[in-house]
DNA sequence: GTCTATACTAGGATAGAC
DNA sequence: GTCTATCCTAGTATAGAC
């Protein structure tokens, strides 16, 4: 009898702390689920895209759920991990929210499973279908994600309150903003020829899109021809 | 043996206009497909919803897939009526654009689970199993997305060669601009109590932050502290 | 036109071989 | 630890009553 199946972590330990093998299974997931969504993705879909049979995933995981979590989990690590260091630098607000927008933008070029099933989570609510362990996980992530939009808010309020951008309300400036940064993760294509320097050009002129309305001097009103 | 079940449309012709029965039947889809997305939706969930059963539904449509398109063709029939007077109308592109985003806002918050739903269509492949007439509906969405969003561009790039906007590349803005847009249905949740006037106050505010980028005169650099 | 009853299949989950 | 074989529920879709 195989039921040997780890329980679900609740930390933010990256998913490769435990093994490289289950690591390998969460990628496989987060690339099943991105495209056909959680419900419409089997345990069967996500063991072809590893190429064995869903004996490991079982062995690994207990269950769809699980391993959902597990996806998400970790696309919140790597989140949190990217902004967290500027949020506390040195620098100005506008440099180190410009920082934080670009690393974040980069990394749903390079993580694009990851990042698009987490926002599939947050539309999901999974109903009551859950066990008190995934309940548990459940609400680490939604703790989390507030935790990484008001690092967000955090910023802009320092430099709204230094005077250094206008006077623009944090809170609803930074859901303006993450929504760019998301929908991102939806139209973005990755070219395989296309080189890094090219990504950080792209990163940095939607970051200006971004972040041109937040300059105080202004007073003069758009020219209406 | 009931087998009545209409053609799927591909038109733009509203839903209801072939009768309110079919249309109250999809707006429970809506709101079905919404909470669940499409694989995750049962016909018994829908019937629910609406109070009947499943015979009902398979009436008027031949199965899920044909649903869950008419769901889309809808919202989709929504977002390009309330955008298209303004792309060809009077007046400054500043002002066009910016009727065009804030009726979109305004809209996504009256009509969230169409909204949603249409958004989990983009995401979606609904892989090979389509048949020849879901392809031409699909086939039609997609068409209909992209008018949508060129009419955005349309109105950005004119703005851009007058002179009236700075120098930003059309389609990335709009696609930043978009995503800003799309993402309220997510994070935005309608107030029972919550006035008409209290929703264009946040809408006109969300469209300051996404245009104010767009004001030419700057030159100075945001201040570094 | 909408209901109830039923067929059929996909897919989550487990058992036991290796 | 991973595989194959199997159980069983949930859900699509249809038939036929009303």
């Amino acid at each position: 009898m195989a039921r040997a199946s780890r329980k679900l972590r609740v930390d933010d330990v990256p998913a490769d702390a435990d093994s490289d093998n289950r690591y390998e299974i969460v990628r496989a997931a987060a690339r099943a689920f991105m495209v056909n969504g959680y419900a419409g993705t089997s345990i069967d879909m996500v063991a072809d895209e590893l190429g064995c049979t869903k004996g490991r995933i079982y062995y690994q995981y207990q269950g769809k759920a699980d391993l959902f979590f597990d996806v998400q989990r970790e696309a919140m690590r790597m989140n949190i991990a990217v902004i967290e260091p500027y949020v506390n630098a040195q620098g100005s607000a506008y440099e180190r929210l410009r920082s934080m927008i670009e690393k974040q933008i980069l990394l749903n070029m390079a993580e694009q499973p990851f990042q698009r099933v987490l926002v599939q989570g947050v539309e999901m609510h999974l109903e009551g279908s859950t066990t008190p362990a995934q309940r548990e996980v459940l609400n680490m992530l939604i703790q989390r994600r507030d935790e990484y939009e008001q690092h967000f808010v955090t910023v802009v309020s320092q430099g709204v309150k230094s005077g250094e951008f206008r006077a623009v309300d944090p809170r609803l400036f930074v859901k303006v903003m993450l929504g760019s940064i998301i929908w991102l993760t939806v139209w973005y294509r990755p070219r395989p020829d296309e080189t890094q320097p090219k990504r950080e050009r792209l990163a940095s002129e939607m970051t200006d899109y971004m972040l041109q309305g937040l300059k105080p001097e202004v007073a003069a009103e758009v020219r209406t021809r």
